[in-house]
RNA sequence: GGGUCGGUAGCUCAAUCGGUAGAGCAGCGCCCUUUUAAGGCGUUGGUUCCGGGUUCGAGUCCCGGCCGACCCA
């Protein structure tokens, strides 16, 4: 089944076989530069030499001489041929490139009557040739599913693209770093579970063949960084991708990237406070600020714009220290009324429809709450919020509170309208621990993790946990509407593109 | 899962009421030794996402499907 090539194609083959003519390899060997791009513009002087290599960007024919533009991930350079110059061999070769092509080149500076630094050729080599065309050098790959099906050509073509991940390295960098700065150790615990616990969500499930078991992909690894607490570390940490087996939406992507970390002798309050600062410290890294010092950076005004694509500023999230912290009824009681909790369960149904919040039937009490604070609390909020003392029902995992039993110990952190990053006080008392499991496997059948509560038996220190989803803070600081613009590959049907 | 919108040349986009599928960039040929979205002249390139249907005639209208975006559940 020949499938005929469109001319370009054609071409490209054609020229390649040309240059294989001329007895030059078109996928080259290794070429030593003097730097990337960024670092000899940084070098350049007037009658130096250097050598760089990039793919070719743009080309400008005068004739007798050439500009090319070179590009690497740091940056562009333009490049001068003269024919006179390379002499006849090289312009041949020369003819035969292509823009999207690799080569490595040799030159000299000097400036252009327009003021460019510009490298003049005596070496040229070819380091890869390409097969296809690139998308087009103004408007850049514009078609969202070409994008994320092919980033490559959408990180080569759109700098704002790359921008964005660039900027989630560094955020996940600093995190690190941050962390162990603090003595937290960084572990890895299994990914491959026969119980996916941890939190409440449908695994992925996969086999392995060898030992005839069933296994989940995991949906947390919270169950084994606590079996690491009783193991006596006290301070650890594991940031890796989560799968769920769920629908995708602008903020969900079936794996997704997760910090999840535990300390031992701590409690939620000293958490929110470890995250605060954590998150502040990231985002003064990424605005280029000098670190934060400690107990100083709360005096100074942090703000994260969010921009659209002509540059107007679309919405600006005030970080600023110190940031707020209610509780969760409070914060109930201020959208839907002072007497929210002391009215019937009717009349709080009734007047979640006033306010404009849909309520089916079939929800629990604290349901309709929670759909009340989902609708006016969380997603009308930006500015950082803690929201403390959640009811039990919504946090099984968590210890309860002793003054107010039906409240767990734990914050939800809110910024930009959505959930963030959740804190808690862990519940250590094995016993209270596999009641709470029973009762959120209830119908579910769900199998409990024995190990897990066989660990707990032993003893785990209190401790203070959270979780933060780096998908979502990264789309908090780099602005981006979509999960999928600061995941490299998000998950996305089949479908083979030619 | 439901609703709305979209898929046209390698890329970015047009195509009136259903009437010969076009432009810019890229490519190819020619001219030009400091250009930079280089320029000038010429030129190639199409399964209009796929499959049916209506019609003298379908990119356009109808039905089904695939993929995506947004909203809802």
């Amino acid at each position: 089944m020949e499938q005929t090539e469109s001319e370009l194609l054609a071409l490209r083959r054609e020229k390649l076989a040309a240059l294989e003519e001329l007895g030059v390899a078109p996928f080259g060997a290794a070429f030593e530069t003097s730097g990337d791009i960024a670092r000899v513009r940084e070098k350049f002087a007037e009658g130096a030499s250097f050598r760089i290599a990039g793919r070719i960007s743009a080309h400008r024919d005068m004739g007798k001489s050439h500009f090319v533009d070179l590009k690497d991930a740091s940056g562009r350079m333009q490049i001068y041929l003269q024919a006179k110059e390379l002499g006849p061999e090289a312009m041949e070769v020369f003819k035969l490139l292509d823009l999207g092509d690799f080569i490595g080149v040799e030159g000299t500076c000097f400036t252009t009557k327009t003021g460019e630094p510009t490298l003049k050729l005596h070496k040229l080599e070819l380091l890869a040739k390409s097969l296809r065309p690139l998308p087009e050098k103004w408007h850049g790959l514009q078609d969202i599913e070409a994008r994320y099906r092919q980033r490559y050509l959408d990180l080569i073509t759109n700098d704002q693209s790359r921008a964005v991940f660039a900027k989630r390295f560094l955020i996940v960098r600093e995190i690190r770093r941050f962390l162990e700065d603090r003595g937290f150790v960084e572990v890895e615990t299994p990914m491959l579970q026969s119980v996916a616990g941890g939190a409440a969500a449908e695994p992925f499930a996969t086999r392995h063949k060898a030992l005839g078991l069933d296994l989940y992909l995991r949906i947390a690894p919270e169950l084994y960084l606590k079996r690491l607490l009783v193991g006596g570390f006290n301070r650890v940490f594991e940031l890796n991708r989560n799968f769920r087996n769920e629908g995708i939406s602008r903020k969900h992507n079936p794996e997704f990237t997760m910090l999840e970390a535990y300390w031992a002798y701590a409690d939620f309050g000293k958490i929110a406070d470890l995250v605060e600062e954590m998150i502040c410290h990231v985002a003064e890294v990424l605005e280029g600020r000098a670190s934060p010092r400690p107990g100083t950076s709360g005096s100074s005004p942090l703000r994260i714009e969010h921009r659209d694509a002509e540059g107007n500023v679309t919405r600006t999230v005030d970080l600023t220290r110190p940031w707020r912290r209610a509780r969760y009824h409070d914060l109930v009681r201020e959208v839907a009324g002072a007497d929210w909790f002391e009215i019937s369960s009717e009349e709080r149904r009734e007047r979640a429809k006033n306010l404009g919040v849909e309520i089916l039937p079939q929800l629990a009490d604290f349901e309709v709450t929670q759909h009340v604070f989902e609708k006016l609390v969380e997603e009308k909020t930006f500015d950082p919020l803690f929201v403390t003392h959640c009811p039990k029902e919504l946090v099984p995992l968590a210890k309860q509170n002793r003054q107010q039993p039906e409240l767990v110990d734990v914050y939800e952190l809110i910024i930009n309208g959505a959930e963030i990053s959740p804190g808690y006080t862990e519940l250590n008392d094995p016993i209270v621990q596999r009641q709470r499991l029973l009762e959120q496997a209830g119908e579910e059948t769900q199998k409990l993790d024995e190990d897990f509560l066989l660990a707990l038996e032993h003893g785990m220190p209190p401790a203070g946990g959270f979780g933060l989803g780096i998908d979502r803070l990264t789309m908090l600081l780099t602005g981006a509407e979509s999960i999928r613009d600061v995941i490299l590959f998000p998950l996305l049907k089949p479908k083979l593109v030619t």
